[in-house]
RNA sequence: GCCGCAAUAGCUCAGUCGGUAGAGCAACUGAUUCGUAAUCAGUAGGUCGGAGGUUCGAUUCCUCUUUGCGGCACCA
């Protein structure tokens, strides 16, 4: 006689065991027909699952999260039904979830072709129509093993020797007419809830996310539960895409590439304003936090980057020259050369902790596959350092670093950090115990601020483990920028030392950190984060000065001139053109400040300030104008101290 | 590196079922001297990414190649 407590608090008593589905019926045949899934004390199961016993339940539809998931589950599932209709030699592997939809790997008999996902994708649309049921069974891994091998689905037997050695005795297949997927649920009980989807695109992915494994066709999909949240959805991702780094590069001038260097970035003039500016201010923000900058050299003997242990491990992503019978090697990092220079005389522990840092241009290559606009290439500059220092400073250098990281991202408003920590690889120099030691130092310095992070084992770098810093771009891909490393191998190896306070010598430990990462990868999040409308401090040009005719050709010069040499950057147009069109192409261009000159102007003096974002400032002096730019400037990107200023406008 | 797709004027893109290409914007010239998101008129601009092949003829079809894009793998 279960008694079932709904969310609500009501009861319903029942006379005998019922499924999900019969609480759902008896609730209203509404609920029914959008019933997903369900929850029995706490525990989503299927809607055909029965109920024994006295139970809390709750019923899911596609309205709740978890039943949203489980739709797209399921699509993932009919993906599969249609695949094997169309191309019944297909292998399934793989179908799961992922954000806003799903995916499923198939082993095709020939590449899936747009034409193809065309057909699975309206083969889809009529197999949902037909409203079946899917049917649950729980099944003997030995019976699931033999009707998958009798379908010849290869990838399914493999799955389930998996699951056998586990030690599990039955899988959970879910019928679909005559198709039999394996999965543990829970899925949907009929394909009337499932209608809002679409085949996004198609590509390769290896089995098992290993390389020297077959290469299997993945379908990726996208699904919601009403037709107004798919819109939306598609909608989301053409504004995204407008953010682009490569397209507003190209729409504002920044940089471009070519094909005769690829991976290597040609910045113009604008972009490069960025840059600068961008690497004066990490310049002044290390020097505040105890840096000394350095600056060491782009090739070095190959025999260098044998001792570090490079070129045993990067060997084939190095760009390697010969010259005078010498090997040589275009530096792909600067950590051997920073030793170098803690090398030249006798350090002594007082020296500690030693922080140097670089703007090194390094250069990797890397492979073609993996370039990805100014986010991955194979030239680029990191704001990198090297922390020399005793174990005992490891911690608090760490921490003052992750203060020092967060000041700098609040300068550019950067709120969505994504902290990981990635441990130890199978491929690594160094003791166990120091590796232990390493992670501990690491971890104990997230713990102790708070931050909410995430263990990625076995991605660390073979010298150590590292923190990582990253940002998500316009479309939600998630690229490092910042990281702190530690490193016990590599000042031994490059016979590093120091001579600590009883007299013996000592191997300092090595931080390696960066906060920007590189500045090309930075600059890409940086134009998708602000969608190329740069804040005043890191704007290309800050304000343009324009006439309305040419009797105010003159003054605008010299108002142009004032704020260059004032220290800001100006531009003048001159151009025999409408005010509203210059209007309109520098607010296209996002100039922060535009300045119009008219008679007016010119006889009192001041300028008629606009912004980019339409709003009129009024007529000012130049000098109350250029206090105006210098605050904004001086805030920086930093969001709180912005919308104070907006509110006192 | 692997799978798929793409490459046409400075940019965004159309087009050719094989008969050597077109629009808008930009550029240039001229007119216009104008007050807060596009003034008008005219001109010029492309060995259709590169190499080879098939063909009377290739930007179009085929092969190779380069680069880019979406993933996968990699990422010191």
């Amino acid at each position: 006689m279960p008694v079932i407590t709904l969310p609500d608090g009501s009861k319903r008593e029942f006379s005998q065991p019922v499924s999900l589905m019969q609480v759902a019926e008896d609730i209203g045949p509404g609920l029914a027909k959008a019933t997903v899934c369900g929850r029995i004390n706490g525990r989503l199961v299927d809607a055909c699952e029965v109920i024994e016993d006295d139970a809390e339940v709750t019923l899911i539809t596609g309205r709740d999260p978890e039943g949203l998931e489980v739709i797209r589950h399921s699509f993932a599932h009919l993906v599969g039904h249609a695949v094997k209709q169309l191309f019944p030699e297909a292998k399934m592997a793989i179908g799961p979830v992922i954000e806003d939809g799903f995916y499923y790997d198939i082993d095709a008999p020939h590449p899936i072709t747009t034409e193809d996902l065309e057909a699975i994708e309206k083969r889809i649309q009529e197999l949902i129509k037909k409203d079946y049921d899917v049917k649950k069974e729980m099944t003997p891994v030995d019976v699931a093993r033999d009707t998958f091998a009798q379908r010849g689905e290869d990838y399914k037997v493999e799955l389930i020797d998996d699951i056998k050695k586990a030690g599990e005795e039955k899988v959970g297949l879910y019928h679909h007419e005559e198709y039999v997927d394996m999965c543990r649920g829970p899925h949907v009980p009929n394909t009337r809830v499932m209608r809002h989807f679409k085949l996004m695109r198609v590509s390769g992915a290896y089995w098992r996310g290993d390389a020297s494994n077959k290469q299997l066709q993945r379908i990726y999909g996208t699904a919601w539960n009403d037709k107004k949240e798919l819109k939306a959805h598609l909608h989301r991702l053409e504004e995204a895409e407008k953010r682009d780094h490569r397209k507003l590069a190209k729409k504002h001038n920044f940089f471009h590439t070519q094909e005769e260097a690829p991976g290597m970035v040609f910045w113009h003039p604008k972009g490069w304003t960025i840059y600068k500016t961008l690497e004066d201010y990490m310049r002044y923000q290390q020097n505040r936090h105890g840096y000394q900058e350095i600056r060491t050299p782009q090739i070095v003997d190959m025999t260098l980057w044998q001792k570090s242990g490079h070129a045993d491990k990067f060997g084939d992503g190095m760009f390697t020259l010969k010259s005078e019978e010498r090997d040589f090697a275009v530096k792909p990092m600067n950590c051997p050369c920073h030793v170098q220079v803690f090398n030249q005389g006798l350090k002594s522990y007082r020296d500690l902790p030693l922080r140097l840092a670089e703007f090194g241009s390094c250069h990797r290559n890397e492979p073609s596959g993996s370039l990805h606009g100014i986010m991955r290439v194979r030239g680029f500059t990191q704001d990198d350092a090297h922390v020399f220092c005793a174990e005992e400073q490891i911690q608090p250098e760490v921490s003052d670093f992750i203060d020092f990281l967060h000041e700098v991202y609040r300068d550019f408003g950067f709120d969505e950090i994504i902290y990981r920590l990635s441990t130890r690889p199978a491929e690594r120099v160094g003791s166990d115990e120091s590796w232990d030691k390493a992670e501990k130092a690491l971890a104990d310095a997230l713990n102790a601020k708070k931050l909410d992070w995430e263990e990625l084992p076995g991605e660390g770098a073979f010298y150590g483990p590292k923190i990582e810093f990253s940002l998500k771009d316009c479309i939600g891909r998630v690229w490092q920028l910042g990281t702190i490393q530690v490193d016990f191998s590599m000042p031994g190896r490059l016979d590093a030392q120091y001579v600590s306070e009883d007299g013996s010598r000592k191997v300092p430990v090595m931080l390696h950190r960066a906060i920007l990462g590189s500045f090309e990868r930075f600059i890409g999040i940086l134009i998708e984060h602000y969608e190329g409308i740069f804040p005043p401090w890191l704007a290309p040009e800050q304000a343009v000065v324009m006439n309305i005719t040419d009797n105010q050709a003159e003054y605008t010069q010299k108002v142009e001139k004032t704020l260059r040499d004032k220290g800001f950057r100006a531009i003048s147009d001159l151009r025999n053109e409408k005010i509203g069109f210059k209007i309109r192409e520098h607010t296209l261009q996002r100039i922060p400040y535009l300045l119009v000159i008219g008679d007016k102007e010119m006889e009192s003096g001041n300028v008629a300030v606009r912004t980019r974002d339409g709003r009129d400032l009024g007529v000012m002096s130049l000098d109350d104008f250029a206090e105006h730019l210098a605050a904004d400037v001086a805030q920086r990107g930093r969001v709180e101290a912005k919308s104070q200023s907006e509110e006192s406008q």
